[in-house]
DNA sequence: AAACGTCTATAACACTTGTTATTTTAATAG
DNA sequence: CTATTAAAATAACAAGTGTTATAGACGTTT
């Protein structure tokens, strides 16, 4: 009856969102997303109807990735801010476009890390909740401070301002912690 | 002899500088700021060899608005520390598109923070210097802290992450500091 | 007033972008 | 084997980019 698909949704989106893994957001375009897939720029309206729309989806799977990343993570640490701070820190290094694009973009699709941190599954909401229960005077103050601070080590390490290893960070994120926490 | 110049150099990067303040680096583009200074793009090319060369001009001038910023923002904290963090949020508020620019692009031409900051007359790498006379354990460490809070902070800004008033900033600085300062 | 020299404007080139119209290809149905 | 039908390729359009060639405008000098 007709021709047989040859270019899937599914090798569209994984080709863009290799690209943006591996050259930045800003260089998903549609003809380098056909060039790189092996194909004219015709599929991907076929199955998308706007590069907004891919862009979209990019971003989308870009949010799952960090969340299965943040999930399978080690817990090398004590607290669990300072858990979060280490994959946040490690995923800023090990990928940049991914950390720029879903924190540190500014762009209009952005989520707040709130909710893209909740998404998660063993996420760090509950993380607080088990804070509070084991005694912590005040838990929203020490996770605003330490989500400053783990945020802070992550975007510098875009700039190259920061480039400790991962036990050195683990110190770091350990000491701070313990100097949020023991106030008041 | 010859016709008058009417657009001169000095014009043109104000053009480019005021653009890249309101609107964003990337929307400083040849013929946008011939439009916003009323004229082709022509006289651009004239005092200017290519885009690069003014781009790399409106950096520059950034970099000198931050430290005139800096120098010139009101010292109502205790430490030099808590300071450099008020300005340094205050800016990232006040001017996001310079601000990203200077600090949280991760382009090529970004210089580091300490150079940019050095650059300042009252700047800060002198207080360090006096913390150090007035007692503090390890300087630099706390240096190292502050100013991931601080960078954290100013670029969760961007975001719209964070968004304190100054007061609760100063409260919040004052603290940080006081939590890393009280360790060792 | 005429000629010269320099600044500006106009127009064009080559390239990239998203998007769409048209044509070709291929697989199935009759 | 032919006709149908959907997918893919080709090509084009309109808008944007940096840059450059050409033509025009203007002030000074002779």
């Amino acid at each position: 009856m007709a021709r047989k698909e040859t270019i899937t949704m599914q090798k569209i989106l994984d080709t863009a969102f290799a690209m943006a893994r591996e050259e930045g957001f800003s260089n998903v375009t549609a003809r380098r997303v056909a060039a790189k897939a092996g194909c004219s720029t015709q599929p991907i309206f076929r199955v998308y109807k706007n590069m907004d729309e891919l862009w979209e989806a990019v971003y989308q799977k870009a949010a799952g990735f960090f969340q299965d990343y943040y999930k399978l993570y080690p817990r090398r640490g004590k607290a669990p801010f300072v858990n979060l701070g280490m994959a946040y820190i490690a995923f800023a290094r090990e990928e940049k476009h991914l950390f720029e694009l879903l924190f540190a973009s500014g762009g209009p699709r952005e989520k707040s890390m709130y909710e893209l941190l909740n998404g998660a599954e063993g996420n760090v909401v509950h993380e607080i909740s088990r804070s509070r229960a084991a005694g912590c005077a005040d838990p929203s103050d020490l996770f605003m401070k330490m989500w400053i601070f783990i945020h802070g080590a992550a975007c510098m390490t875009l700039t190259g301002d920061y480039d400790l290893s991962d036990a050195q960070t683990l110190e770091l994120l350990e000491g701070s912690y313990q100097a949020f926490a023991n106030r008041h």
